[in-house]
DNA sequence: TTGTATGCGTTATCAG
DNA sequence: CTGATAACGCATACAA
């Protein structure tokens, strides 16, 4: 009599019912050549002790471990948040289970999940670059990782470098957008916050900034463009730029710099959003909650890994073994909020 | 000539070399029954063409997958969110993954993940419970996995009708801090808004919150409990609740209705901290943020989670069988703000 | 020093 | 209809 407690495998009820192994397997297959009389026994005896096929032994027999891995720089950024959430929801309808894997934006971490990862763990990766890595632009794991035959679906930070699929929104759109939105609202100079310009999306929303600007026959002036280290944001800086220049409107790579950058304009006196308004990226909790609320480029950030999941899965479970890579693109949108004029 | 591309196994070595298979698993291990002509020739092809153990067959071996299951409510509240990233540092760091499942507050979700995880995937679990199982009160999926010998770590949201390691923060002291706070500034007519209470920290916090304010000989109003659904938060409500009271504090179970609160108090004029305060419950971005910054009690969640990855791995990696339980009980801490006097 | 056999849990092929 | 055998990739006890 089997240990209720325990596991139980096919080779335990296979000694207790004395039939084969395969006979089991058979029967809890429901197959066709197996007798109803033999079915029906090995089912129930099944069910009494809640026999449940070890995944691990599949997976070494499918090559199919219906594990996707993620890596990812961070997780307390709220738009990766969201694309986690995407990626479990879509992942999970599909059986698939999620491993999550930080890089915390340095490129050895990145390096070593993988390969952690990489040895038989996952089926394929969904992963954005960590800024570490794009600042090397070094992406041999990435291609080491492809060439095994690995399917792996980048997004949000991504590289031309490697060919695979990808998901991004149109970061420069977004930019774009934003800028847009200021000058119709009648601002003239328009400041942008930004972080080093290795990360790819900082750049793209720069250069739909700079786009909207020149578009509108605006000067686009780089004394009106401060970069900020992501982490260590200094009060002074912003403070300083507040001062040294006449600004009217700011637009910001995300949401913490326009917050953070927000609170120290209204310490410093100015009306938000009649004298200077902001726009952030990033739909998170910190915009909807911020006083004055943040009007912000929406990422949709739980799509995106829906996307990102779907097209990953896609790969696996396909057949065929001709290399197509698409990019899929998606379109940002405004949330407009009270940081910004009506 | 095995194909640079693919993985490599220990049988395409064998074959390539003309050794048997057991011969290479011992030179790749270095093992001293082998010579060191035939180790070098095989460690060197191995390296040459990259050779990695793979993951499943070792796991489907040892009976040990190194991977540890997060089973969560909510991967967009910043707690959760900084909980996973302690257990993923200590796990990472002892050769573990982190696979992440999202119940999203729904019992059945909690238990689909639980049985997908518990057949083989994974070593053991760390989770927190979703709110519809605490509301319910049906444990039976823990116990079935911890009757089959798998460890569980259980956090924040826990029970005692399980027997399983535990790691809390001591929320009934956090009520009690954060009201003794208001209390200290000269505070009389302190408001609670909190969830429903099947929440075991809610219930907590509400005790602490009512042992201070009966300890500093204040009465405890039950008109003066507000309670909010954990989602849609009703503006009006708060408004109305703002009017009809005399309120100089607030307590608020989490930082989503603290700063929200804060907004709408704002709205209607209050001074804070002079007229109102607010404290919040879970030290997050929202907090530091927010304008006035809040107040809060710090739930150290990275710690959290480093402690529970540590009971957790310390479990599966023991060899004894003893059945001895812990719960860890970690300190709340004031995180002093503008949301309250100095 | 090397190789053979066995097993981890499952499935699939083929023989009976 | 049922069962023996091999295989997935690796490790190890035991032979040789």
């Amino acid at each position: 009599m089997p240990n209720l407690k325990s596991k139980i495998t096919l080779k335990d009820i296979a000694r207790e019912l004395e039939v084969s192994i395969s006979t089991v397997s058979k029967a809890l297959k429901n197959s066709e050549e197996i007798s109803r009389d033999t079915k029906e026994k090995i089912q129930a005896f099944a069910r009494l002790y809640n026999y449940k096929p070890n995944n691990i032994a599949i997976s070494l027999k499918n090559k199919r471990t219906k594990n996707i891995g993620v890596v990812i720089p961070d997780i307390v950024h709220h738009f990766f948040t969201t694309v986690i959430r995407g990626i479990e929801k879509y992942a999970n309808a599909k059986g698939y289970n999620v491993i999550v894997c930080l890089s915390e934006e340095s490129f050895d971490k990145e390096v070593i999940n993988m390969e952690m990862l990489a040895n038989g763990s996952i089926d394929g990766f969904i992963m954005s670059l960590s800024s570490e890595t794009q600042a090397k632009g070094d992406y041999n794991h990435l291609r080491e990782v492809t060439e095994q035959g690995i399917p792996v679906v980048l997004f949000d930070r991504i590289t031309n470098e490697v060919e695979c699929d990808k998901v991004v929104i149109d970061d420069q759109l977004g930019g774009y957008l934003a800028t847009k939105k200021l000058v119709g609202q009648g601002k003239k100079k328009i400041a942008l916050i930004t972080t080093d310009d290795y990360l790819s999306v900082s750049k793209a929303r720069t250069e739909g900034y700079k786009k909207a600007l020149l578009e509108s026959n605006l000067p686009v002036d780089e004394s009106r463009i401060l970069k900020l280290p992501t982490m260590d944001m200094d009060e002074n800086k912003i403070r300083k730029f507040f001062n040294s220049q006449e600004i009217d409107a700011v637009m910001c790579v995300n949401e913490i710099f326009a917050v953070f950058s927000m609170r120290v304009a209204l310490e410093q006196g100015f009306k938000i959003p009649e004298e200077i308004s902001f726009i952030g990226f990033t739909n998170g909790l910190l915009s909807k909650y911020a006083n004055p609320s943040l009007t912000v480029v929406a990422q949709h950030g739980e799509r995106m890994g829906e996307i990102s999941a779907q097209m990953l899965i896609d790969k696996v479970e396909s057949e065929n073994e001709e290399e197509t890579f698409q990019t899929k693109i998606l379109e940002p949108t405004l949330v407009v909020r009270d940081s910004t004029i009506n």
